[in-house]
DNA sequence: AATGGGATTGTTATCGATAACATTTTCGCA
DNA sequence: TGCGAAAATGTTATCGATAACAATCCCATT
C-alpha cells in the first residue's frame, strides 16, 4: 500500500479512500491511485483490514455435513450468491446439529471475525443452540425454527406438500399415504402437515404416518409395508430419495407405479425425470433461498432497517409420469 | 490478550508462547496463564495472527459448482478432516473450470492470506490454470492432471474401471460398452482408458465409445442407442447417474436389466443399492481422498520435506445384481 | 562464592490496513 | 480581494497478535 501510495504520490491514506469509495477524494486522484494500483497489481490485505474494522468479508456457514441433495444445493448456491457480492464463504460442517457441535463451530467463525453467519438448521436441536450466537453478530436461518425470533428463509414446505397431496387426490385417489423424514426436521413437519390439512379439507381418512430418515434404504423399507396393504394406492414420498426405494420395494412385490400405486416424491433431484417411471414431485428454488438469505444477512451487515424477517420461497409441482387415477 | 497477561502476572509475549506452546515456559506460568486464558473466555484474533505471520489457519477450496455427488462428498470429507486438524475452510467455487473463474478465485482466496490451495480440477483447462497459483503457496490437486507436477491425490480411475469391465466379462459377455463422462475430465480418461485396456487384454473386441456429461438425461440418451442394439448385452456407464438414465432407456424398450443387458455404474451413491435392479457400481474412497489431501498439504504448510506428491486411493467394486451371463 | 550458559521472561518493533484528528486547498460569495 | 466553509489530503494512533532482541533468573560447575 506504501509502494502504491508513493508511485501516485499521495499518502497511504488517500490509498485506503479510493479503495473505499469515499467521497471526498478528487477525480484526477482517483485516477492516478487506481493506475498506480493496477501498475503494480496491488490486492489489499484483508487480514489487516479485518483486525482495524473487526469485521471481514467472511460469511461462515453453519451447516450438516451432508451430501443430501438439498443442503449441498443450498450452500454451493449460496456461495455463488455470495461470491458475486464480493464475499468469501467459509464452510463449517457438523456431524450432528446439537448443542456443543453448533457451538464450537460458531466459536471457530466468530475467531475468524466473519462478517455474518448463515445457519442451515433443519431440526430443533439446532436452533437451541442459537443462544450462542452473540445477538450483535448479524445471522440469517435457513430452514430454522419460524417462531425462532431470528431472520429466516425457508421454503414454502406446507404448500409444496398440499399441491402433492391435491395433486394425488384430484386424480381420484380415496387418500394418501405419508412417507417422511426425520419428524425433528422443520422440513419434515411442514411436509406432514401440508399434507395431514390437505387430507382434513377433503373429508379423507387419515392413514397412519410411516416415518424415516432421508434415505432410499429407509424408503425401501416403508415401500416394503405399503407394497403389503392392498388398499395402498397413493404414496406421497418426503423427498426423492425415500420415494426411489419405496418405488423398488413395489417393483419388489409386483406392485406397478403408476398402474396400482400412485408415487409423489418432493426435491425434483436431477435424477428423478429417469426413475422408472418418472417420478413427479415438488421442486424447491433453492437458489431464491440462499439469495434470499443473503440479501436479508447483507441488510444486517450494513445495518439497514429490517425489510422482511422472513422469507418463504415457494414450491413448485412438477408433473411427471408416477400419478394416474387409480385402477378399479 | 492484554488483559489475560495482567491477570497472570506475565507480559504478553509470554502469554503468546503459552498459546504457541513455545518450549521456555515454566509449567507454572503456563498453568497460571491457562487458568486466565479460561477465566476471561479469551479468544485469540485469527485476523491479527494472520497479519503478523502472513499465514492464516484457513484452507481455501476451488472446487467446480456443483451438486454431482463425488464434488460434492469431496467437499463435505475435506471439510470435516480440515476443521479436525484445527483449520477453517473458505469454498471458491466456480461456474466453469476456466483460466479466468479459476484465476479470480485463487486471488481471492490469496487475499485471504490462506495457509493452502485445494484445487479439485477435474478437467485440463482448470490444470492449465494452476500458472496463476504462486510457487510459494502450498497446493494439493484433486482429480487433476497426473502430469501436472503438483501434489496430487486421485482415486484409482483406470484400476476401478477394469474391475468393472472385468467383472462383465468374467460374467461371459463377448464386450462391453461404456458410457463415459466428458472426455475432457481425467476422471472420464482414466476410465476409458481402463475399460480400453481391459477389453484388449481380454482380446475383445472394442465397441464405439458413447461419450456423455454426468447427468441421466445423457445417460438416457446414450441408452436409447444402446436399446437399439441387439448385440449389446453388457455396458459399463462411467457414473451412477449415467448408469440411471441407460436403465430407464433400456426398460422403456423392453430390455430387461439384468436378463437382456448387463449394467455397472461407479461412484456407488446412496442410491443405487434401489435402483431396479440393484446396481453393481465401483466406489470411490473419497474419505481417504480428502484425507490424504490434507495430510499432503499440511506437509507443505509445515515446510516439512514431502514423503509423496502423488497419492492414489484405491477404488473397489461393489457387487449388486445388475449383472448376470448373457442370456443367449 | 564466583561464573557462565541455558532457561525464562520482558520490551519494543512490526504486519497492513482504517479511524480520528490535523492540515492544506479550493472555491463561492460578500 | 479576502474570508470562511467545505473539500481534499496528510499525520498519527490503533487493531491484536508474533518476531527479534534484551534482560533476568536459575542452577551446575569450578
Amino acid at each position: 500500500m506504501t509502494d502504491v501510495a508513493r508511485l501516485a504520490g499521495v499518502s497511504h491514506q488517500t490509498v485506503s479512500r479510493v479503495l473505499n469509495d469515499h467521497p471526498n477524494v478528487k477525480e484526477q486522484t482517483r485516477i492516478r491511485v487506481r493506475a498506480a494500483i493496477a501498475e503494480l497489481g496491488y490486492r489489499p490485505n484483508r487480514a489487516a483490514r479485518a483486525l482495524v474494522t473487526g469485521r471481514s468479508q467472511l460469511i461462515g456457514v453453519v451447516a450438516r455435513n451432508s451430501t443430501l441433495y438439498g443442503p449441498a444445493s443450498m450452500l454451493t448456491e449460496f456461495e455463488q450468491a455470495a461470491a458475486d457480492a464480493g464475499f468469501a464463504v467459509s464452510v463449517g460442517s457438523v456431524r450432528e446439529l446439537d448443542r456443543d457441535s453448533i457451538g464450537a463451530v460458531v466459536e471457530r467463525h466468530l475467531d475468524q471475525r466473519v462478517a455474518g453467519l448463515v445457519v442451515i438448521a433443519q431440526t430443533a436441536s439446532a436452533a437451541e443452540a442459537l443462544a450462542e450466537i452473540p445477538a450483535d453478530v448479524p445471522v440469517v436461518f435457513i430452514d430454522g425454527d419460524p417462531a425462532g425470533g431470528r431472520a429466516l428463509v425457508t421454503v414454502d414446505q406446507v404448500a409444496g406438500a398440499r399441491a402433492a397431496t391435491r395433486h394425488l387426490l384430484e386424480a381420484g385417489h380415496q387418500t394418501v399415504w405419508h412417507v417422511s423424514g426425520p419428524t425433528d426436521w422443520f422440513d419434515s413437519a411442514g411436509r406432514i402437515q401440508g399434507w395431514r390439512q390437505t387430507l382434513e379439507e377433503a373429508g379423507a381418512e387419515i392413514p397412519p404416518l410411516l416415518s424415516a430418515d432421508w434415505s432410499a434404504a429407509e424408503g425401501y423399507r416403508a415401500g416394503q409395508m405399503l407394497a403389503r396393504m392392498p388398499e395402498v394406492t397413493a404414496v406421497f414420498a418426503a423427498n426423492d430419495h425415500l420415494a426411489l426405494g419405496v418405488l423398488r420395494a413395489l417393483h419388489e412385490r409386483g406392485r406397478r407405479v403408476p398402474h396400482d400405486v400412485s408415487l409423489v416424491g418432493f426435491d425434483d433431484v436431477p435424477e428423478a425425470a429417469f426413475f422408472i417411471p418418472p417420478l413427479t414431485t415438488v421442486r424447491q428454488g433453492f437458489g431464491d433461498v440462499a439469495r434470499a438469505a443473503l440479501t436479508l444477512l447483507l441488510g444486517q451487515i450494513h445495518d439497514e432497517p429490517a425489510t422482511a424477517d422472513q422469507v418463504v420461497v415457494p414450491a413448485q409441482l412438477v408433473v411427471r409420469q408416477s400419478v394416474t387415477p387409480p385402477s378399479v
